[in-house]
DNA sequence: CGGCTGGGAGGG
DNA sequence: CCCTCCCAGCCG
């Protein structure tokens, strides 16, 4: 009886929810179909991992080619939306991979961002990320969306989102990372673990990553998942906010940052002598390593100034 | 590092 | 004609 009616259920199919496990050359998604967006973006990083030449400027968002055209985001949901396309999966990360870096670019990997928020707090803490590689020999990385409810007036709670665009992408409240890092201690190793829950809006240099840890229980009851299921539940894991710093670039280390890579790729002298005067408005003293670049660009502008006077 | 926009060239 | 691509230039 019961074996007649599965067949009967099943004999034209059960729903799919296209939420099934995608793998990509460096990172592993999982995809929510109605949101248009990932449910949660799984990537290991390395020091040896963050070497290399791949170069955002040479690629482009795009929508993801294995995703049903039914259920993906374009690029058009998103431009002039008032929201920015950020990367879960940063391209900053694959930096050894020109094809791995093109893949973050999907849509699958995006979700709509506050655009202060991507460039700034979010960003930072993906440099932070990055830079644990330093103390650390392997940092696996979950980040995602989530629609957190809201407390009415009357203490009834909601969820309400936005959604933009014809292909209605879902505007997330907040955005979640969960870092677990490995140290190597010849034949053991010790796992550091850390979940932050940042609001979809700008952050400020006046707040602190700590202020948006949460437990790891706490977002999985939020989430709806099931985080790093294989740590062994009789291995200690420390937090990592005990053990390491957790601490963000400050405002002036954050400028000093961006402006040594608007050095680097500036193409006029006068560009170049905007951002050295920023520098001195904002009382930042620039270090060797910027003085550095900003010198041997200031030489290969000059050269091909003169070039192009002799050539015009 | 994280992004967006405008304009011009070129193809259909 | 429109659309796509690429590049210059811009911002935090």
């Amino acid at each position: 009886m019961g074996m007649l009616d599965e067949r009967v259920l099943e004999k034209y199919g059960l729903p799919l929810t296209g939420a099934e496990i995608r793998y990509y050359t460096n990172h592993v998604l999982s995809y929510d179909q109605a949101k248009r967006t990932p449910k949660w973006v799984i990537e290991h990083l390395n020091n040896e991992k963050l070497l290399g030449s791949a170069n955002r400027k040479d690629c482009k968002f795009r929508p993801d080619p294995s995703i049903p055209a039914l259920f993906t985001a374009r690029n058009e949901d998103y431009v002039r939306s008032g929201w920015s396309r950020g990367h879960m999966a940063p391209a900053g990360d694959y930096k050894y991979s020109m094809q791995s870096m093109t893949e973050t670019f999907y849509l699958s990997n995006i979700v709509p961002q506050n655009y202060e928020n991507n460039a700034g707090f979010w960003n930072r803490l993906e440099i932070y990320c990055r830079e644990l590689t330093q103390r650390f020999d392997d940092v696996w990385i979950v980040s995602g969306p989530l629609m957190l409810p809201t407390e009415g007036t009357d203490g009834s709670k909601s969820v309400l989102y936005k959604v933009i665009g014809n292909d209605e992408v879902a505007v997330p409240s907040h955005l979640y990372k969960v870092v677990l890092a490995q140290r190597n201690n010849g034949l053991s190793s010790s796992l550091a673990l850390a979940a932050f829950v940042v609001p979809n809006e700008p952050i400020g240099f006046d707040h602190q990553l700590l202020e948006f840890q949460m437990s790891l229980e706490d977002l999985e009851k939020k989430s709806g998942l099931t985080f790093f299921p294989k740590i062994n539940q009789t291995h200690e894991t420390q937090d990592l906010c005990k053990v390491d710093t957790c601490r963000l670039m400050d405002y002036k280390e954050f400028k000093l940052y961006i402006t040594t890579r608007q050095i680097h790729n500036a193409k006029t002298l006068a560009r170049l002598d905007k951002l050295m005067s920023e520098l001195r408005e904002h009382d930042i003293e620039p270090d060797d390593y910027l003085l550095k670049q900003y010198e041997s660009k200031k030489k290969e502008l000059g050269s091909v100034a003169s070039q192009e006077r002799k050539s015009g």
